[in-house]
DNA sequence: TCGCGTATTGATCGGTTGATCAATAGTCTG
DNA sequence: CAGACTATTGATCAACCGATCAATACGCGA
């Protein structure tokens, strides 16, 4: 056995070779595969490193699941912001953003989540923080709407979290109605625009 | 150390103390928490005899889902078979049943099942059967209602997932809303009742 | 009451996990 | 160029996991 060469980084570029090394395993494989080991294989770097930058896995764990969800939220964000149209589009961007777009690594990882925070409190705190602020921004979107007067929301919050849950569902059974993809995403628009009172003129103006 | 004094059963009935105990912490501690120690323990018995009954612990596993999964569906089912109202009021029976008597340990159980069927071969083929029989079941609510004319459902299935999926997802984020459960129940059956057309005054008679 | 069939035990194995830390070796500074 | 600082290694620990199986002893039928 030859020792393996080393290379020396800065602490910064090795953090983030780690990182992005979790990162990667729990996009591909999920969050329960973000292990010690499996990181430090994927980093090429040694098994203690990993914990040595992480502190404990388990803060590990919930970094990399806040910044999964963060960039998602900042993804659609700011598709929703490029918007130059009404408020009617911007509302049909983020429904874009968060169905036909919708990246099933990330559900899953959400998946992940909700069930792993259960033994894992930061990951249970991170998780909850990112849901308020899914529900915040959505809420905004239809408040922003419903004042302008573009269609009626009378409980953005309410409806943000309707739309948000079955959104976070339908992409859970996404395993079980493989296949039918384009069908339900345009049913969950359908509907929400219906929620909404958009007129289906709106809707064909906006590709659907 | 004095050998355990032994209890001598029938394996039927040793088979239902084992499964019993592994249902019982799966509803308390979730599925990753039915481990074979676990079991033996909670059921009174040495860690070999929770193998030997169950053949595999990712077939215990399984069953114990599929035991859970099917036993609500029962519930709801037989709950709106009970109605003898209209359909309306069959629908409003399983709004409630999916929603207000939600119950969160079996949504984390269900949770659970779709995060670990990714390592479970069995559990996820069961999971896939579990999730198409709600969403017959659920259809078959909707399309009875579009047929004798109590309301309109051009796409009972189509509904069927967005409100499996709706609900399964906003059970998820109960941890979240956690204070707010009456005001999203009374939400989401508002909206249901909205898209199937039915009037807010059979809402009332519903008691909503 | 005895004996036999079998239900049950529990120690054991190989595998995984996270955490730890003394030893090692890059690389920057003087 | 020498030395020190520190990034990095990798073996090691205890704790868990599922699976296995020879040994044991319970309790029914004769």
């Amino acid at each position: 056995m030859t020792p393996a060469k080393r290379v020396r980084k800065s602490p910064e570029e090795r953090r983030a070779d780690v990182y992005g090394a979790a990162r990667a395993i729990a996009l591909e494989s999920g969050l329960s595969a973000v292990t010690q080991r499996a990181v430090a294989e994927r980093a090429g770097v040694a098994p203690g490193l990993v914990t040595h930058y992480a502190g404990r896995m388990e803060l590990l764990v919930a970094e990399i699941f806040h910044d999964i969800a963060q960039e998602e939220l900042e993804t659609v964000r700011s598709s929703v912001d490029a918007v130059d149209g009404d408020d009617v589009e911007r509302v049909i961007a983020l429904l874009h953003g968060l169905i036909r777009d919708y990246r099933r690594d990330v559900a899953l990882v959400w998946l992940d989540g909700w069930s792993l925070s259960r033994r894992n409190e930061e990951l249970a705190a991170t998780l909850v923080d990112q849901a308020r602020a899914w529900e915040d921004f959505v809420a905004g979107v239809f408040e922003r709407g419903d004042a302008s007067g573009a269609f009626r929301a009378p409980d953005p919050l309410a409806l943000a979290r309707f739309v948000i849950g079955a959104t976070d569902g339908l992409s859970a059974q996404a395993t079980v109605w493989a296949g039918h993809e384009e069908e339900t995403v345009r049913y969950v628009t359908r509907t929400v625009a219906g929620l909404l009172g958009i007129p289906s003129s709106a809707l064909a103006r906006a590709a659907y």
